[in-house]
DNA sequence: TGTTTTTTACGACTAATGTCTAAGAGAAAT
DNA sequence: ATTTCTCTTAGACATTAGTCGTAAAAAACA
């Protein structure tokens, strides 16, 4: 009786998801969750849970800083990411940051299937289309062991931070003073090697999927 | 005797697209740029260019925002967007933002050439494979209309914000004062309707050539 | 050439950010 | 039972950021 995590904003995807995860096994045990807050708390209720399907761009996920926070929170569960971006990179990516694997939403149900059944025997699946690995800069993964190292609160604060609020308004949203997001953001700082709110800024924007524009010529 | 500007940071590729403008017409008149400041400079010197090919990440230049400022200083000058991007999106967005084409850096020869002596004619060009066009949102040009309206200091200022700088090391590279970065953030922040730093290098990443994430299932 | 308009520039003032030290409460691990 | 980590807050402090009014310079225009 697998126990999955089916992490997606969008309803009808998450439901189709659902579905193949029946047909795989009947008792399959599913839990979902809508938006990185539900994910988290998912998450802590279910420690005993098998494989996450992982959608990068739900509320409160920007791009891969959410695959680097869930793995940093439980580093042993297995995360399939899930995202409609087709780029080989992207996909080459989401496993060199931890991921069991890369499945486009535009994949058939056999290879949602056969997706599964390989995250869940442990090993790596990939697109046929996922081409040839491009490693991630130095700077890159130090971007993503900063994240990874964040505590949920940080990465809240942070999350928040990347909508544009001010200290005062995230503070007034969390329910505490503007002396603690302070503290955050200084901690965020150290983490992520930046100097400011607008470096953290730009360093998470990195993460989010653009293209590092790879001539070859 | 039609006159070009060819704006690239990519040597290489700068010269093949002045190759295949020689061939087009041997008294062609071809000025290079490898950046925003310099390509500024060749603008404001050669006033009587005929189309600008535009390579939309060179150093300066950030996605879109690039395009927005060109066409901002000359409104009437035609420009072809170059870009090693291939989503059908981004080259439908070229054109909606006020290019006259969107020319692939995968393409071959002929088609260089007929994407160049289309914008020549004025009329718009793109690849066979740019699809149907998604429209942009009303925020989007919104932001293009802000970018448009900025003065050349104000978008370089922008830039350099956009790189982490603080107000004074800006200042520094610009050897002016503190205060007139801040004044000039300040307009900036009213024509991008924004109100600090931070939303401000958030509203100009959103340019860059990030994915709706359009779902079609 | 004279006159707007725009751009760039700056100082003074207020608000927001970020750092440091210190410390209490609670949860989790050993 | 003790230690460790996280989250929380405070106050004092230094720095940075942002607004407003104003003025010189440059460009556009008549």
């Amino acid at each position: 009786m697998p126990k999955f995590i089916v992490a997606d904003d969008h309803p009808l995807f998450r439901n189709a998801i659902c579905q193949v995860l029946q047909t795989l096994d009947e008792t399959s045990d599913i839990v979902e969750a809508q938006d990185m807050a539900s994910l988290q708390i998912k998450l802590t209720d279910h420690p005993d849970t098998d494989l996450v399907l992982l959608d990068l761009h739900m509320p409160g996920a920007h791009g891969f800083s959410a695959l680097a926070y869930v793995k940093g929170q439980f580093p042993e569960l297995p995360v399939l990411v899930v995202s409609a971006n087709e780029r080989p990179e992207i996909m080459q990516r989401a496993v060199e940051f931890g991921a069991k694997g890369f499945l486009p939403k535009s994949s058939g149900i056999e290879t949602i299937q056969t997706a599964i059944q390989s995250a869940l025997q442990g090993a790596i699946w990939l697109p046929d289309h996922a081409g040839i690995p491009t490693p991630a800069s130095q700077d890159e993964h130090k971007l993503m062991e900063g994240i990874t190292s964040l505590t949920p609160q940080q990465y809240l604060v942070l999350t928040m931070l990347a909508e544009g609020l001010l200290n005062k308004q995230i503070a007034y949203e969390l329910d505490v003073t503007e002396a603690t997001i302070k503290a955050h953001m200084t901690a965020i700082f150290r983490k992520l090697s930046v100097r400011s709110r607008t470096q953290a800024v730009l360093a998470i924007s990195k993460l989010n999927l653009e293209p590092p524009e790879i001539l070859t010529y």
